[in-house]
DNA sequence: AATGAATGAGCATTCATTCAT
DNA sequence: TATGAATGAATGCTCATTCAT
């Protein structure tokens, strides 16, 4: 029996890795060719794994984008809420959010291709990444600008909404010029910057 | 020879009509379906041609994608520049381009869906954008800004280029959020919205 | 009336001239690049008439090279013909005809390109072309034979018309190998070469 | 090990016979069609597999003619060669030579009018077909008739290329006419007349 | 007669997915 | 589980032919 509970777990350590195996695969492969011009046997090949092998962990080639979208995301918001639980006052969130949103994929550039590049790539990918976990995320943010506003920290002759727009947008609108840039710089620091502006307007004083 | 001018300009007005009408196709069909999904034969049945003659206004159906991108693009750095060229304060010209902007995509619905979606939907079409006409752009937007902290409108202690893209990144944003929003609303507002949170920052004096 | 005669006669010289354009194009074209992988635009490019203008004279690709080996088989028959029919004994007939045979084809690479290659590349041709002319021509040459085995010139334990088949098939040989040569040679003598052991054999007496 | 033994070799010659059916339907079908009327589509219906199975075997369909010219070839380059080194008159090995060509294509009707009627059928088949193995094929009997100048047997005022081409050519014109002839005919026994008349030629003594 | 824009049937090739082993 | 050979639907593009002018 100890056996068969050591096949089993190890069984599952082998799905679980050879799921991951084709996550990690698929992602690179989409990162450099682009979702339509990549090809199952490539992912699977790059996973070191027969093509239909790739069918026993995924239903098809679409679930594996999703997934990656789906993980990806899953750990972003749960880190966003964790920095919204943790006290401080609302700047310094918003700062952490920044930070963080920078940071993670600053560190997986596959990863932020991916998300900069396939997730706008279609309209249908983007309608259900945003009932999936954008607007949790967008929403964040916008209840770190709220609070800011109930605390007095913040104007409140403005939106917070559209304010959490303004935030997002920029911040991957840097994104999109690093995965973009041929030049290799750091991301992370451009959350500074972001904020540098966001918080007190470009207008002199 | 009044014939002939007539035939002449009417043999143009045709083919510029063709043209045309495959371009407004493409635009209708990407929108709907994406690049990869659709169609040669759904832009041709869409256009009322047969499949063969899109091929005599096109090269291929990446062509088509290019001269939607192109033909819209030049007609938006052509307006940018003449609202640039236009004497006013550089706080003026920033919220022209940013009303122009919203303006433009918001008009037409279709045309702002394959821009935000397909433009994006691949590293190449976003790197050969970058190279033709995005660039321009931004630096329209750059200018300005550094124009107001030149004249001492604008705070001289942030980038010109990140303010920039952040004016850009928000109201990419803003399409976006537009072209997947289910909801109906009138996007050339949201220029306000934006450029108040820009030039006065969110933080309370 | 005068004017009328005129005119129609020059009507029919310009149809004649217009349908040897498009004869002659099509050989050119047909030699370049082989029957299947011509366009017909190519052929009326090349006899610089419009596309359509090709179906007023002919009504397919197709019968554009059918009439090259009509006419040209034509013309072949004709002369053999002609040949025979002056005096001289079988041996010197012989000699005119593979003379001809090399003169004709060696005079007009392009023509001597879509007979051998064009007329051997399907069946359907070989077969239609062979009921044509291929047989009235190799019959000349039988013929020739025969009457050289009645006159006691040729030796008669041979059957005519096998012989006459070498005939043909090295003289055709002799022209497939000059088409396909990268060296530029005269065709015509080497039908001298091939009587020589046509008549002698090769075995040393 | 005896069941992985029998496996591979299993697996191994269904690779080879599905190769080997799809050449034999190219042969049949282009046979039947030609090869630019025929479909690839064809070729899988007659070897009883799917369209897409014949790229496995094949990156195109041009390279499936080629391999049936290429496979053909090297069978007729090696069974010349055999015969050339067995020893034997000069004019033994010309006749098994000859025998051999006509058996070789009398034997497999479909495979000669690929060859006599394919492999006309482009310039650029036949000049890669020439630089493949044809020179060599030629080649081999100009050896033969140089051998029998020099040792006496063959008159020594011929030119052996020139005789050469002239057997191919003869040889070459006996199965086109077998091919195309809607009677029904062995075609090997022709070697004998082709040679009769070769060697003593066609004059009277 | 001449034009050449328009047509639309036709086809090689690709690749996501299945399934026998 | 894993494999990878086999499948066959799907589609961009070509080009012979037509026909309105």
């Amino acid at each position: 029996m100890a056996k068969a509970v050591k096949n089993s777990s190890s069984a599952r350590a082998v799905v679980s890795d050879k799921r991951e195996a084709i996550l990690r695969a698929g992602i690179k492969v989409f990162a450099r060719n682009g979702y339509f011009n990549s090809k199952v046997s490539d992912i699977a090949g790059e996973a070191g794994i027969a093509d239909g092998t790739v069918y026993l962990y995924f239903k098809s080639k679409d679930e594996i984008l999703h997934s990656i979208f789906d993980r990806a995301m899953a750990e972003f918001i749960e880190e966003g809420k964790r920095e919204l639980a943790e006290s401080g006052t609302p700047a310094d969130r918003l700062k952490r959010i920044a930070e963080l949103h920078l940071e993670k994929l600053g560190a997986d550039r596959e990863l932020a291709i991916v998300f900069q590049v396939e997730l706008r790539g279609s309209t249908k990918h983007m309608q259900e990444f945003s009932a999936a976990g954008f607007h949790d995320y967008l929403d964040i943010i916008r209840q770190a600008i709220a609070d800011g506003q109930a605390s007095g920290d913040f104007r409140s002759d403005i939106k917070p909404i559209v304010a959490a727009k303004i935030l997002y947008g920029s911040l991957d609108e840097m994104v999109t010029n690093w995965v973009l840039s041929p030049k290799s710089y750091p991301l992370a620091p451009m959350a500074g910057e972001v904020l540098k502006i966001l918080f007190g307007g470009i207008m002199a004083r």
